[in-house]
DNA sequence: AACATTATTGTCCAGACAACACTATCTTTA
DNA sequence: TAAAGATAGTGTTGTCTGGACAATAATGTT
């Protein structure tokens, strides 16, 4: 009852998109980077960086590659959440598009508008305007799954700098997951993870005592990476 | 520099399908449901059920039908794991294939093979021969990460009947997690959760003390599948 | 009625953690 | 030069949760 090639046409018409959800970190509020589109449909509508993937290519290397055309950055590493496909998403056809995240360093990238991007910039992931597509429905599920794993793996630590206080670990925990957490329970939280590397040496020119500078310790990080663990603790009081 | 919709037509030229990692356990086992193919390519290969996506399909609603058509087995509820799109993993053209997870009791339901299938069954996870696709890889990555949510996410709850006793709850516990537990501790913390309804009822027919019957308080349960939870517990002494 | 079997509960101890206030070390300013 | 302003870093205590065990309860079976 074999059936032949053929009869499958009908199935080949459809066409897929990557779309890369890049959060980082910044003043103190959690960011997302977004690009101005140069094309139809939705001219002009602030977008994810994304495109449609080409014939003979790897997703990831087309999320790689779509990132790097629109925005100028290279060498994120992306992680795939989820896909979105409802039958009317898209003006063109059936379009279904693969999401991807990843935590990056605002300071470490330069942007770079180009492809479809006629402007890109980073914006307030709390101040989100209405994008193309269902972008903003893409977010909201790149960022619950971002809330999610910050809890038990440690991926939250990529946002920072090489060097930062113990005081930066934790607004950034703050800002992701929207509460003020205790300060000295905190420090001891962290610091019993054995995850920290004490660099020695202190911030300067601060109008204050200058805090200590950490960096991760690598091993301890993979481990942590691997195993999971478990980071509760209840809010503070409000500042 | 708006660009006409002709020159997209080129991407328009893919397929998509779902395929649908259905966790069992049976006599100890973790177990996953195939099909034998009966329709090229793979022939006669023991597969996921899934199958190609319809034109107007929304993606989750295809992933219940195709799982239905397949195999008979019908509101199971399904989760989103990851989509593999290699180009080179299916000989009649590019296709995409979004892969959903679930995990069931394998008593509950009764398989009917029909579609493409000519057969289904339950497999052992742990002896899987050569099958369809790349479908050995696609298993691999949803039992990841099952055992990564079930720590955080009520997902493993679905799977027990309407009404269940605590000791039920617990051994789909120990099964998932590969681990004994203490049994007055894995109360202690449930109860706590106020996530179960006492139901006033219990078991009958039991030649011991029946236990009683709960069921999941709806509410709660959408509170913690949405702030996820910590469930930790130490492993009790072996049986 | 005694036995077998599983359910359910009490409790003690140790460790985790929430809460709070105090001391330390910079720069800036009067 | 001293005081003020600001944030870093620390000590401590009571409470709560989890881990370990064991005792009691409620059925059917023999």
């Amino acid at each position: 009852m074999v059936q032949a090639k053929k009869s499958f046409d009908g199935f080949f018409k459809s066409a897929f998109t990557v779309d890369n959800v890049i959060f980082g970190f910044d003043d103190g509020k959690l960011k997302v980077l977004l690009i101005k589109r140069n094309e139809e449909p939705f001219n002009d509508f602030w977008a994810l960086p994304g495109y449609f993937v080409q014939q003979h290519e790897d997703l990831d290397a087309a999320a790689q590659r779509v990132l790097r055309e629109t925005t100028g950055l290279e060498n994120v590493y992306l992680e795939q959440v989820h896909s979105f496909g409802s039958p009317g998403r898209h003006d063109f056809g059936r379009v279904i598009t693969v999401a991807y995240y990843s935590l990056v360093k605002v300071a470490d990238f330069e942007l770079h508008a180009a492809s479809i991007a006629e402007e890109v910039a980073w914006h307030d992931v709390e101040d989100i305007s209405t994008l193309a597509f269902d972008h903003e429905e893409i977010i909201r599920v790149a960022l619950n799954s971002l809330k999610r794993r910050i809890r038990t793996q440690p991926v939250g630590f990529k946002l920072l700098p090489p060097a930062f206080t113990l005081t930066d670990l934790q607004h950034l925990y703050e800002a992701v997951w929207e509460v003020d957490l205790e300060k000295r329970n905190f420090r001891k939280k962290i610091l019993s993870m054995n995850l920290l590397r004490d660099l020695g040496r202190s911030q300067t020119g601060v109008a204050h005592r200058p805090a200590r500078l950490y960096s991760f310790e690598e091993n301890r990080y993979r481990e942590l990476e691997e195993e999971g663990f478990n980071f509760e603790l209840k809010e503070g009081k409000r500042k």
